[in-house]
DNA sequence: TGGTACTATATGACTAGTCGTATATAAGAC
DNA sequence: GTCTTATATACGACTAGTCATATAGTACCA
């Protein structure tokens, strides 16, 4: 399970409560792997079951404890032996796809709907990505490696080159379709 | 549920048995949407109590009855509806990103390891489409309707595009990997 | 004679992830 | 004075999808 090892690498940085890594969550890995708090919770307590981690309570006033979770000599190995593990191709399921592959029974009209909210999903997307390198700044600074950085945004980077490859191609379709190239039957 | 909606797609061209269906898919959207065995009849018997489809069950002589699906007049205007439904923001889980994240903790030859990993499969991929277009000829016939296959052939279009935008994307990356330009710690 | 593959459907057990809700308290807004 | 937001954790109910296995006969191949 994936979201275990994002922990595990996030922990390495720094240890963290399931409240603090549900936004360092939010803040790094979510436009590739969305998590919510129950989720969260959940994986945490299973991962210091198989003592991938180790809790120290933190008493606080007026709010409930805080469970800080570090990574043990245990989460790290298998943080490095996953890292080098070879993942089953991915196949992610695609709704909208299904969309265009019975577009076919849509009127025109219809179908140029269809593209033009997948583009517009796509450009408020790019639109977030922008906005990331100055998000993450901090982060860059706080945990001081360049090294680590550099591939922190090269997911960025993937994330760009793919939308806006898909938002061409959506611009395209678009295109063909209003010059009415397509069978009408 | 996309694979209601697959179905009830699939079903238009002409009924089917949840065997069928699943040959159907596999040569049609299982590219966006894979569907095991097992899901496919627990959603054929769900959409049945719907009344998005009919049970003929067929006698067959030496092997099990087929119970071959129509879609009935409330499928074809739930999958009208849905058609033209606005899909939530897809958020694709990519683990390979997370093991990308974290990379900086590898070496150098790991890391090559893991793009040069990732560009393989994708070739694999491409190559796979390449043969769609025969495979998927006899089912363009049957249907005769040039319309309905122009969709089909875009949501290939866009797997071609989108893979090879991921490629040479990681070949990209490999290439700067290459020249030492990243930062070693 | 045995192994494999095809036709055809079905079910139980499981997992990851979602949704909604609950508990406490404090700070600040309107 | 009430409503929202923030801090921090937890759990029950649910859904989609996976995996393994079962039944039961045919057919082909070595």
């Amino acid at each position: 399970m994936s979201l275990e090892h994002a922990i595990l690498g996030l922990l390495r940085y720094q240890p963290l409560s399931g409240y603090d890594l549900k936004k360092a969550i939010d803040t790094s890995v979510r436009h590739f792997w969305p998590a919510d708090q129950s989720q969260i919770y959940r994986t945490l307590s299973r991962m210091a079951e198989r003592g991938w981690v180790e809790v120290e309570v933190v008493p606080q006033e007026d709010r409930p404890n805080r469970k800080v979770y570090r990574v043990t000599e245990a989460g790290q190995e298998e943080l490095g032996r996953w890292l080098t593990t070879p993942l089953p191709p991915n196949e992610p399921r695609l709704p909208w796809l299904i969309q265009v592959f019975f577009a076919g029974q849509l009127s025109d009209e219809e179908i140029l709907v269809l593209f033009e909210r997948e583009a517009g999903q796509l450009r408020a997307r790019l639109e977030r990505y922008e906005q990331i390198p100055q998000e993450s700044a901090e982060y860059v600074e706080a945990v001081g490696s360049p090294r680590e950085a550099f591939f922190w945004m090269l997911t960025l980077e993937y994330g760009n080159t793919v939308n806006l490859a898909e938002l061409e191609w959506i611009e395209s379709v678009i295109e063909r379709l209003g010059r009415k190239e397509h069978p009408s039957e």
